[in-house]
DNA sequence: GAGGGTGTTTGATCTAGATCAATAAGGCAA
DNA sequence: TTGCCTTATTGATCTAGATCAAACACCCTC
């Protein structure tokens, strides 16, 4: 891209229609009439570079973003300091919905690559999911869907091996970038290992050492960044890891 | 209570007006008569009595509930038949809003204590929300405030030592419990040893050991389910663990 | 109030994974 | 290209908390 073909994307507008997020994200399930409405409270098309942040905890909520390209991670801070990772965020994702309950959020979230979203100034989301039923009901949704995955990871903390967490997380990105149209078993992870040693409670040398295992195995090709998954099923198996030895199942609680 | 004296909670009509969680659950800021369509909509006051069910994973959507009186406890199940506490839920909470996203429950809700719930069939809760802004409004909230929880229980689950996850669990409960019109610093745990076990990742054994540590300590005094907090910022200090020696700060992921 | 089941406590041991330590390999600026 | 800095890998050791084991205290039901 040469000095002439500069393109801002900050005055760049955004349409649902021609989106190939679009049965991701929000307009997912709305009437061509009611795109256009959305479409018209997106403020712009952001572009946010790598290591900025789209908002940091404490800020007041304004605007909830949808994801056009790149990736995020969301993250909590502890009063000294430390981070907790609580997920990254990838195209057709919400970001922001967090800040609705105290009207600021109660995270921060950085690009983990050059990345792109949309602006929805959250007021008037608010007002038009109010006139457009399937509106009100996809913003439940994406809400319900992330308490699910946090529900999810918060299982794989308490109570899964390393090497569960690590398989599960593994399944879980090739999954989600499958549905984004890359390829299942061939994907680069625009985290660091300290970034998924953080999410998944671990230390980065036990990241480092399993996926050397993982790869000694047979099981996936790593490469940096770059993940081959060879044997899905297994990686299956080390994902679904049994807490009773025979899997034959006995419950914990009472 | 005698005979001739029993009260079907079934055919109870609830009223939000005179509900003493009026300004924690679902009516809060709304106005009057707003509060009476929303109570229109529910369908009946439901007892559930300890042990039982109030949905179960796997079944579909139908209502959701707000709790009245008693706890509940909220757990995913593995394929192996292992729980995954993820919740424990106390007056004025909401119940249920899991299965939006795919329409069906995908966690299981069981009564810590006979209980009581106002029954809410979502359809009709999602209809009225569109017509009152503020339903609608407190309805994100509930949600936003839900995945709130879940993060923080992650930051715990991922990077908290044992004393911490145990500290910062009862001064949780001391705190919602206060804002139910319970003293913060005695009140009783409704759930087992096993289940704050299984919630925080930890051993039951752990649980006990350190409950008994802190009563040496002479931060608690415990006697069964009965907790009493005799040192509450000792207890605080607890909870506020510092990943650094120093507590000088130093973050971790990148 | 005897008996059995469940939940809780306490002690002894064991281990998964953290931490410490050192090297290696990229990435990037000058 | 060199040098620096961040990230990643691999090995050696250590420890928090799990697991195993046993006794104990409740709370039922009969």
């Amino acid at each position: 891209m040469t000095d002439n073909q500069i393109i801002k994307f900050s005055e760049l507008k955004s349409h649902c229609q021609s989106c190939s997020l679009y049965d991701l994200c929000l307009p997912m399930g709305l009437e061509t009439g009611d795109i256009d409405r959305l479409d018209s409270v997106i403020k712009r098309s952001k572009s946010v570079s790598k290591n900025n942040f789209l908002f940091r905890i404490g800020e007041p909520l304004k605007s909830v973003y949808a994801i056009r390209s790149g990736s995020f991670k969301t993250y909590l801070t502890n009063p000294d300091g430390t981070e907790q990772i609580v997920g990254f965020a990838l195209p057709g994702e919400l970001l922001g919905m967090d800040a609705i309950s105290e009207e600021r959020h109660t995270c921060t979230t950085k690009a983990l690559e050059t990345s792109s979203v949309c602006e929805i100034p959250f007021e008037r989301l608010e007002s038009l999911a109010r006139d457009i039923p399937n509106l009100q009901h996809q913003l439940l949704r994406l809400m319900s869907k992330e308490i699910q995955q946090d529900q999810n990871l918060m299982l794989l903390l308490a109570q899964m091996p390393a090497e569960t967490r690590l398989a599960s997380f593994l399944l879980g990105m090739s999954e989600r970038l499958n549905k984004r149209g890359y390829a299942a078993n061939e994907f680069n992870l625009s985290m660091s290992r300290g970034d998924i040693a953080n999410l998944l409670g671990m230390a980065v040398e036990t990241i480092s050492r399993l996926l050397s295992h993982f790869q000694d195995d047979g099981l996936l090709k790593v490469d940096r960044k770059h993940i081959s998954i060879l044997m899905l099923d297994e990686l299956r198996k080390l994902a679904t890891h049994c807490a009773t030895n025979s899997c034959s199942g006995s419950s914990q609680a009472s």
